[in-house]
DNA sequence: CGCGGTGTTGATACATTTCAAAATTTGTGG
DNA sequence: CCACAAATTTTGAAATGTATCAACACCGCG
């Protein structure tokens, strides 16, 4: 105990590893990091606007996302952030926040000091290297968003979002499988960027279909392979490529020319 | 030249201080960085999906925009990036593009071997810290942009588009304000989620508000106030705060002990 | 001078929203 | 374990914002 609780960490590690390299310092570093437990309520909004956070949240049990809103009121979720994800990794870098994130469930969380991270990323530039991968991770899944939103109706929309969920939550996408996801459908429709009710009725289609249930607790999937056809879905921009960290070849042309590309 | 056409990064080297603290020598290795300068054409895709790249694009001049899209062909913008702007600094970290990048017009940029960039950024933590820092600030926009695009109406989300614009061009938004954009109405469409037929509509709604006109070259904003009021439009996610890089206190629990909040 | 890309406008179609009410589930205290 | 209140899900009917289709005007450019 006596200031530690570092075990719990150790899916972020993994996580990290998974696609940078750590070496075993780096795992040591990030093991003996300090943080605090804490147990949040459903519904509570554990970042705030305007509210200077010195700290990441690392998500241990629950659910939580990632808004912005409208003057109108009406929320926006940007992100999901299911167990294993450190919620707000880029407030390490900017600790104003932009978004708020909110708990859906009532999770337990980790919350890490960023003067605990800012010293070993500073001790080790691999694993700096690592955090920073880990965060443009979620901004790649965030532009994956605003395609999703601009451009697809309700039931890919839908569908592809599960996909997405599905993937992140490692069910494995066989034919059928099934992962457990605690939201409400105005929860989904704050995702989708529709309304509850049409929400409703875009699940009711893919149920029929015989694609996939969706619970208030859980989503059941049927068919993967029809789901992710009618989701438009590829997953590739949830994985980064391990790092066959092999030095790039010195360019072929000399610095400093000016050429035309066609 | 020979080999070095550093001067031309000068405004990435400001952009990076204007947020983050750079030491001098910070600054020297980063006006020592390797470029090439590379002539892109109007609608060349110049970071394709599927084809991993080995340096960073520094825009020099012109207008680019980073894109998905649905399997129906329809793109969706998820970012501009004006001249000032590494469009793509998060390849440093995710050499294999999830979104494409298409110069919108004829543009200048050099292009920065990732071999350098790692390389200061590994010899200088605090210079990894401001890379990080700018890649988060671009993801906070991107994070908006689904906002946007999700939850505000045709003439909200045109003039919050508007307004980014307006403050990342550095226009001075005093009351009335312009700045070159030099986009078509297809583009915007792109950018909103719109068709460009209902850009088209919207754009004359604005106009006849008196609010702002808009040309295939350039954005007159005569009503700065009435805009930003329009489009929900606050520029905080804009702004990194500078770091006053106190030193956050030691917090005021001891670690290890699970407590609740409500 | 004509041609392709762009901007403009109108008429119509349609996906999604809005409003409203009932059915169902969940949570909670007795 | 029940009873009740609150939250959530479900369904219908009507309204609406945006897409679609189509035609024409404009402009820069070869």
């Amino acid at each position: 105990m006596a200031g530690i609780a570092s075990d719990n960490l150790q899916p972020f590690i993994s996580r990290l590893a998974s696609h940078s390299s750590l070496s075993g310092e780096d795992r040591q570093a990030l093991s003996r990091l300090p943080t605090r437990a804490v147990q949040v309520a459903a519904h509570r909004d554990f970042v705030r606007l305007g509210e200077r956070v010195d700290h990441c949240c690392f998500i241990l049990e629950g659910l939580a996302a990632r808004f912005g809103q409208s003057s109108a009121g009406e929320r926006q979720f940007s992100a999901f952030h299911i167990a294993g994800d450190m919620a707000d990794l880029h407030s390490l870098v900017l600790p104003n926040p932009t978004s708020g994130i909110q708990a859906l469930t009532t999770s337990t969380e980790l919350m890490v000091p960023h003067s605990a991270l800012r010293a070993v990323a500073k001790a080790s530039s691999g694993l700096a290297e690592a955090l920073w991968r880990e965060c443009s991770i979620d901004a790649a899944i965030l532009a994956q968003w605003v395609v999703n939103v601009g451009r697809r109706d309700a039931r890919t929309r839908m569908a592809h979002l599960l996909c997405e969920m599905a993937v992140r939550y490692g069910a494995p996408g066989d034919q059928s499988c099934a992962y457990v996801l605690p939201v409400t459908q105005m929860h989904l429709a704050d995702a989708t960027a529709l309304t509850a009710v049409h929400v409703n009725r875009t699940l009711k289609v893919l149920r029929e279909d015989g694609l996939v249930t969706v619970t208030g607790k859980a989503v059941q999937v049927h068919d993967w392979a029809g789901l992710t056809t009618v989701a438009d879905f590829d997953p590739s921009y949830l994985r980064a490529v391990p790092p066959s960290v092999l030095q790039s070849r010195a360019p072929a042309r000399p610095m400093g020319a000016l050429e035309r590309v066609h």
